[in-house]
DNA sequence: CGTTAATTTGAGACCATTCAATTTCGGTGG
DNA sequence: CCACCGAAATTGAATGGTCTCAAATTAACG
């Protein structure tokens, strides 16, 4: 019955926003939920729904896109592991985007009601949630940017600047080698280009030694010329000690 | 002293997402604020900034943009009258992308204390205020995808949607005919296009029959044609009856 | 009415796309 | 262990949407 031990990253994970006391932590753990496994491209939640459930991703990876008239698709977040895939769906209560599996994935689905009584009885709680979600609007800003003004290799080598990131943080990498969930297609999803023209652009970041690719595997070569071709500036992670500080808010 | 109706359309605003109590409204109308006039393409709020004070929007348009390695530059959203344009960044205390004003504007700066405060006392507005943010990341999705997928003509067209249908909701507009507070240049940075190009389609759009733009003055003659050009669906806007009801949240 | 900003036009180059075909890879069953 | 299969990755060549650079025209504003 008691399936706790699962959400233990989650707490980690918000800590690191927020104070949490003994109880904001117990209320965590005590979270309700189902765990379910979603198999390759598995629908967790689509387009125009309501919410009712609200999934913490335990293992593998997971995606939230778009699809539009022409019926191309676009990528519009990666998720890992410790993860909430649909708070923002969550919180508004219809979903403006669906969210699918990467890979074969666990997910706990936690009711939503519980994350509402959650939000309106936690302060400390409430407000990790909240951050959590801000910086996912500042993610969002930054793709804005990647796929609205950036070349092709510098996209790809953002993105995979970001991945990486996010990955460490969770432990999720061993010298500079990562799993990568994401097949050219996908990757060409989530950067606006097509399958052949980012199979060409991988091509050329090998090429200029920076990074290694194949299969799910990504080894960065070299990290400050990947950083460099890619713009990137973690900033907008938000993940910085200072930075998480003043979330705290007083001032 | 008293300049507390200029918050008025702020608390009408809110009032949309959630019910606000007396003490909730007179609280908002309470807010210490200080007023500020800002000349065209002026700086309210500096990337890496720390967000000291929290801009409302009073009258003309702002926009929130990044600029990148090269000196290319993206804007990441347009803001309206009665709109925030600075709740992120001071929600998350630093700021990771700069707010510029459109035209001439005037702007109330509230000190981010008040806003913390705000958060931590009032509930009713504490959610709106969140939801406020929730459908800001939202707009971003979209935007991501319009940048990402879409030809030239729908993005554009998309834009003038998103824009026009925005400003419909403040009272913004009669018989189709829109203040437009772009410049070619700064629509194609919101589109991750470039002024020559931009030029071009928006003369497609005019010899199609979907809109007349010249100087600050838009008119959309073909609402519906350009809802199709720029597959524009408002579900991820967020503002249709049956959502608001449901981001209060029992369920 | 002059001066600067904004819009418009032209032409050539290039990045990315499209369409097709081929090769490699990962897994599965014989 | 190998043959097979579908998915994924790769290659080629031609097309096209968008960009670049530059200049001309028009609109905005003091």
């Amino acid at each position: 019955m008691n399936y706790s031990q699962h959400l233990l990253p989650l707490v980690r994970r918000w800590s690191a926003y927020t104070d949490l006391s003994d109880g904001d932590r117990n209320a965590l753990l005590d979270l309700p939920y189902t765990r379910k496994s979603f198999s390759k491209d598995a629908y967790i939640v689509r387009e125009g729904q309501l919410s009712r459930e609200c999934g913490l991703l335990l293992s593998g990876f997971a995606y939230r896109q778009k699809v539009i008239g022409n019926g191309g698709r676009q990528i519009i977040s990666i998720h890992i592991p410790t993860e909430f895939i649909d708070l923002q769906n969550s919180l508004l209560g219809v979903a403006d985007h669906s969210v699918q599996s990467l890979g074969p994935c666990e997910v706990a689905l936690v009711p939503r009601s519980a994350i509402i009584a959650l939000r309106d009885t936690r302060p400390a709680i409430r407000l990790a949630m909240w951050t959590e979600t801000l910086i996912d609007a500042s993610i969002f800003r930054e793709w804005v940017v990647n796929v609205g003004r950036r070349d092709s290799k510098s996209r790809i080598a953002h993105l995979l600047c970001e991945l990486a990131f996010r990955l460490e943080r969770i432990g999720g990498g061993k010298n500079g080698v990562f799993e990568f969930p994401l097949t050219q297609e996908q990757l060409a999803d989530a950067t606006g280009l097509t399958p052949v023209h980012t199979n060409r652009t991988l091509q050329a970041l090998r090429k200029n030694g920076l990074i290694e690719l194949n299969g799910r595997s990504l080894k960065v070569l070299d990290w400050e010329g990947l950083r460099e071709v890619g713009d990137f500036d973690e900033l907008y992670l938000h993940q910085q000690p200072e930075t998480n500080q003043r979330v705290s808010g007083t001032g």
